[in-house]
RNA sequence: GCUCGGGUGGCGGAACGGCAGACGCAAUGGACUCAAAAUCCAUCGAUCGCAAGGUCAUGAGGGUUCAAGUCCCUCCCCGAGCACCA
């Protein structure tokens, strides 16, 4: 009889399914040690599970089933972050409303999901776009208000023109949406935005106590950007103003011979009237002002114009330097204007090469002295710039204040949470500063609790990221109860559970969601909400699969693989176990269309010899097969613990090709099989471990132990060596002395001729290995 | 330009400084079959040799070592991230 996975998988999964997936549910009180196993969840789109997440999903769902049958009390969950643009963009499209599309393709990925045989705890399953899980989303912005982290300011802000709407620097990527990948424009409107600068040194030192992949620490470092240096400020001739620069270099004050400000640098206004090129000023300032930031940055040709007349005074040499502006200089950063070093700074010595500056070459004074005759402070800057948190678009947390004109801003009570969206007949985005959602005048009409009077609602709604900031602990408190207030209710499964100790996603995430969740999270461990400092303590990425091509998966490429083919045509033990044997799961692999055979005829075989053993309680012992046997058991395990799920199955593999050698020996050997196939392919180890007469389920079963006395060899293979290379080996035994193993290689005959008769020049002995002769 | 990763058979990949290429795919030959598929058995880095066996091989070149895919230096190539951040 063939190896019939669609009938064993369907059968299997329909047990699991009994009592809402029960046998996976994790127990908030337990005297098992916990571990808290989760997923990046899923954006549910309409095209739905990808190989990749089958990829995360597979290594988790492993991890998981091997800790549970370790003893450990798992909490592993699964849920939906489904707010955003994709479902909004097709809703307009097809004039549904975003929760019917988002409430299809959910039901999509959970059949998907169960298909592939995941152990989720299915009773914690969250879903972002749930006004009970929003409720939440939106007590947290309230939090952050009420502690001033949440602030309204009018700046420049990046504007995608085709989705109509702000984005948050993160979101844009080389000039432009990183969703669309429209040019991005600059726009000043007024804006809602947290305060994460505040966390920025927090952010970044706790990452050194992190076991994270080195990459995506050294990303969030250069995305914090700290740099120490000092402020300051060079008197402007004949004028009451000053020009404030930071500088990570003010040993180099000395050679300062110039000074730039970035076009928008507000000092100009002033300092403008002073000078003899106005017209000029005016037509550069406009010029740089219609150039969109990926032209800026596109251009590597600097450009600038002088402020004829205006001169600074160098505060350590006393010269008058000229003051200039130049868009290579950026207003977001430092103090939006800089001092120019051309003898140290290659952008500042090509500006000065392009316009004819002086360039000179002073000594270096000491640090701290120049800051010192400087008049200066030091002064710590960041890259990192606060997160704008707006949107002006439908499918997201309506931003729960209210704008009352005597109050001003007001956040909305506890009690009146969640500010639910309301339905609209449209849309569309308006393109200017507000959402579809402003046209509803019922719903923006409000009455402000502070003062009874006439109040607005806000329009806006929050980023796609708000969501995902905490989801990981949404999943704990719905195992306790539905969302309730208050949040103290929480505080003993928070403390239970946390931190996350393993999540499993892609490298995508480095510097968004990443930078986002430990920001909320410090933000509530501040206003004691949890008691970790950071929400996960280990984080492992999986590798890119690449379509057959070595290209990264399109749908314009063609080079997509559906898992639900594979499924199909393989079966979901299949799927999952050639995903892990693939290669080291934190590498980007090809997709090779027929090597997913290989690991598909492994499992045939396995239920084949299950198959043929006539009695199962047989104790027919093969010494040399025991001993292989646990040498798996130590090697499966090992390679489990370190993720080396490739090497683990190579293993396995080894196993069955030698007890296929010996079939009396297979009911001894082949229960303890099933349970170390059992995570990787849970349907098939299942089925076998029934065929055997076992009654019961796997994940019940305790995960198998290795005797060491056993894997320890009696004899092994000493490897003899002429001038470093192998020419002979001989059994021996285990320990043997130097002399011993002297005495039996000498006496070797290819040793001898290889001698010629003289004696050996030196020889080495690593015990238990190896024997080198030098001739 | 800067910062991380990587370069090993036809392919995916193994390898505590100690037998390079485990395991799998593909390929070739064979068994079974009227035939094919499936399955099973064998071979499978290159090269010289009838064979025994030898020689060369882990991007290139040097070095350390009894011994280097692995450690050190120089360079080349690929991938990812950052990029006028003062």
């Amino acid at each position: 009889m063939a190896y019939n996975f669609k009938k064993i998988e369907a059968a299997w999964q329909k047990v699991w399914a009994k009592n809402k997936h029960k046998i996976w549910a994790a127990e908030d009180q337990s005297v098992k040690p916990k571990q808290y196993v989760l997923d990046m969840f899923p954006y549910p789109s309409g095209e739905g599970l990808h190989v990749g997440h089958v990829e995360g999903y597979t290594a988790s769902d492993v991890y998981s089933r091997f800790m549970r049958m370790n003893g450990y009390n798992v909490v592993h969950p699964m849920g939906w972050d489904a707010f955003g643009l994709p479902a909004e963009n097709y809703a307009i499209k097809t004039k549904q409303h975003p929760e019917k599309v988002v409430k299809k393709n959910v039901k999509r990925f959970q059949e998907q999901l169960q298909s592939l045989g995941f152990s989720y705890d299915w009773q914690r399953e969250i879903n972002t776009t749930d006004p009970e899980y929003y409720k939440w989303t939106q007590w947290i912005f309230v939090q952050l208000f009420k502690k001033g982290l949440a602030y309204e300011a009018e700046l420049p802000v990046n504007w995608c023109p085709k989705d109509k709407t702000v984005l948050a620097n993160e979101e844009v990527v080389d000039g432009c949406c990183e969703r669309c990948g429209t040019a991005v424009e600059r726009r000043n409107l007024k804006q809602w935005i947290l305060k994460i600068t505040a966390y920025a040194d927090r952010l970044l030192n706790d990452l050194d106590g992190l076991d994270w992949p080195e990459r995506v620490k050294e990303m969030q470092r250069n995305w914090i950007g700290r740099s120490e240096g000092a402020i300051i400020k060079f008197q402007v001739v004949s004028s009451k103003f000053q020009i404030e620069v930071f500088t990570t270099r003010p040993d180099t004050l000395a050679g300062v011979t110039y000074m730039v400000l970035a076009p928008e640098h507000p000092l100009i206004g002033k300092l403008v009237v002073n000078a003899e090129n106005v017209k000029e000023i005016e037509s550069y300032i406009q010029k740089s002002k219609n150039k969109s930031d990926r032209e800026r940055q596109e251009n590597k040709e600097k450009t600038g114009v002088a402020l004829k007349g205006v001169m600074a005074v160098n505060p350590i040499s006393q010269e008058k330097i000229p003051v200039w502006i130049a868009d290579y200089v950026l207003a977001q950063y430092g103090t939006g204007a800089i001092m120019a070093v051309p003898q140290h700074d290659e952008r500042d010595r090509e500006f000065a090469e392009a316009f004819h500056l002086p360039i000179i070459d002073k000594p270096l004074i000491d640090k701290e002295t120049a800051i010192q005759k400087a008049g200066g402070v030091k002064k710590v800057n960041f890259k990192l710039r606060d997160w704008i948190f707006s949107r002006q678009r439908y499918w997201g947390e309506p931003i729960p204040i209210i704008k009352c004109p005597t109050c001003g801003n007001q956040p909305v009570a506890e009690e009146d949470l969640p500010v639910k969206l309301p339905n609209v007949k449209n849309y569309e985005p308006t393109g200017n500063a507000e959402s579809p959602l402003a046209a509803i005048t019922k719903w923006v009409n409000v009455k402000c609790p502070k003062c009874g009077g006439d109040a607005k609602r806000e329009t806006n709604t929050m980023p796609q990221w708000a969501g995902s900031c905490w989801y990981y602990l949404a999943y704990l408190m719905r195992g306790i109860s539905n969302f309730q207030f208050p949040i103290s209710k929480y505080k003993e499964v928070f403390d239970h559970w946390l931190p996350v100790d393993l999540y499993l996603g892609g490298v995508e995430h480095a510097v968004l969601h990443l930078l986002y969740a430990r920001f909320w999270h410090k933000f509530l461990f501040d206003i004691g909400v949890v008691s970790t400092s950071e929400p996960f303590k280990k984080l492992v990425n999986q590798g890119l699969i690449l379509g057959p091509d070595g290209q990264k998966m399109s749908k314009s490429k063609g080079n997509v693989v559906s898992p639900d083919e594979m499924v199909e045509k393989f079966g979901a033990d299949s799927l999952r176990l050639y995903e892990m044997f693939m290669g080291p799961l934190e590498d980007a692999k090809p997709w090779d269309p027929t090597g997913i055979v290989g690991v598909h005829r492994f499992l045939g075989r396995i239920y084949n010899l299950a198959l043929k053993i006539q009695n199962p309680k047989s104790k027919i012992q093969n010494s040399k097969l025991d001993q292989l046997l646990h040498k798996t058991i130590k090697k499966v395990t090992e390679d489990i613990q370190g993720f080396h799920f490739n090497t683990a199955i190579s293993a396995l593999m080894i196993l069955l090709n030698e007890i296929e050698k010996q079939p009396e020996a297979a009911a001894a050997h082949v229960p303890t099989i099933a349970k170390l196939l059992f995570p990787l392919a849970p349907h098939l180890a299942q089925e076998v471990w029934k065929m055997l007469g076992n009654k019961g389920l796997l994940d019940h079963e305790e995960w198998p132990k290795y005797e060491k006395a056993l894997i320890e060899d009696a004899e092994f293979e000493l490897v003899i060596q002429i001038n470093g290379k192998v020419r002979d080996h001989v059994m021996v035994k285990k320990g043997i002395g130097q002399s011993e193993a002297e005495k039996l290689t000498l006496n070797r005959e290819i040793v001898k001729k290889w001698l010629e008769g003289k004696p050996p020049k030196k020889i080495i002995f690593v015990k238990d290995r190896l024997l080198n002769v030098i001739v």
